[in-house]
DNA sequence: GGAAAACAACACTTTATTGTAAAGTTTTAT
DNA sequence: ATAAAACTTTACAATAAAGTGTTGTTTTCC
């Protein structure tokens, strides 16, 4: 399991087109502009969630990227798993296997359980907000914002509020 | 947030050391062998885990480590930071800032409100669990192993539980 | 039909993570 | 005392991830 760079990035590229609006399109050098990312990099972030068919492409001169669906049938999951791979690398138990051919544990393994409850644990959270619930919350907090007041966390699904500041910025 | 292979490989030695049995020690050479890892990795590992204050070293011929708390008051969530630093990295705003010296959502920030609540989610969860819940999950799971069944994942914190195969080993 | 704007694919450089090697320090058994 | 066994630290090599550059293809506007 890992929130990488691609998760970082390829989401905020997604709720970029995701704000536009419904059906709206928006270029890879419209949103390099506005992410402040390079025009290459946001080329392959892209591409990432094309080939997960979150969002559609169209080439040519009038071209651009639009949401494959409604905001609200399209859950953070999806987005994650597609930028980032499955929570859980199948292959995680051939993969840290040592000096060894196999892993020591690889018959009966307690590590396993546990994070194979955690990825559900995360997989589950990530299922219960979708991408309308961040829209709407990014849309009032843009107005709070200026009143000088921040409730964002308050508009996210029930069980994903944050309890306390975990940045500090 | 992330689990590593410091994490994955650091947690294998903690448990080595509580599966020996309250005070007891063991050695790099010993773990090294029991885990299938380089006494080098090993060393490394250790390290970390005194350096948390998780276990403690004795130095010299008859040396080795043990644990430096009884098992039940030794959660996952101590573990993992301990081994891979904090599960959302505080600099996270910074880090994550594209060509720019900033990031574009510094003041404003969806994004980081859901990673927020995630790391939340996932530290409360690997909080539940100690040291202790997975030494006897272990203990039982070995003997069941022998009659060709397994129900490990009945023996961890109810929250914890993989409702379903994730590994396909 | 030609040029411009945009998507697509892939190789490549840079950077961070992983894991190893080696030299040093401490303690104990003899 | 001395040697062996074990922990400690730091520097280094191997690998994987992150990000860029280049070239090519598609479409539209004039």
């Amino acid at each position: 399991m890992r929130i990488t760079s691609l998760d970082e990035y390829g989401l905020r590229c997604l709720l970029a087109i995701a704000l536009k609006g419904p059906g709206a399109q928006l270029s890879i050098p419209e949103i390099a502009e506005m992410e402040g990312l390079s025009e290459s990099y946001v080329g392959k972030l892209l591409s990432l969630l094309k080939k997960g068919k979150l969002i559609n492409a169209v080439r040519g001169r009038a071209g651009g990227f639009s949401l494959a669906r409604s905001p609200d049938r399209m859950t953070l999951l999806e987005a994650v798993t597609t930028l980032g791979g499955p929570l859980l690398d199948p292959n995680h138990c051939s993969r840290y296997t040592g000096l060894l051919e196999k892993c020591v544990h690889f018959e009966c393994c307690s590590v396993r359980y546990i994070l194979g409850g955690l990825a559900e644990s995360v997989a589950e959270f990530l299922s219960q907000t979708t991408l309308k619930d961040i829209i709407e919350a990014d849309d009032l907090n843009n107005k709070d914002w200026q009143e000088g007041i921040s409730r964002t966390n308050n508009l996210l699904p029930e069980k994903n509020r944050a309890k306390q500041t975990v940045f500090k910025i």
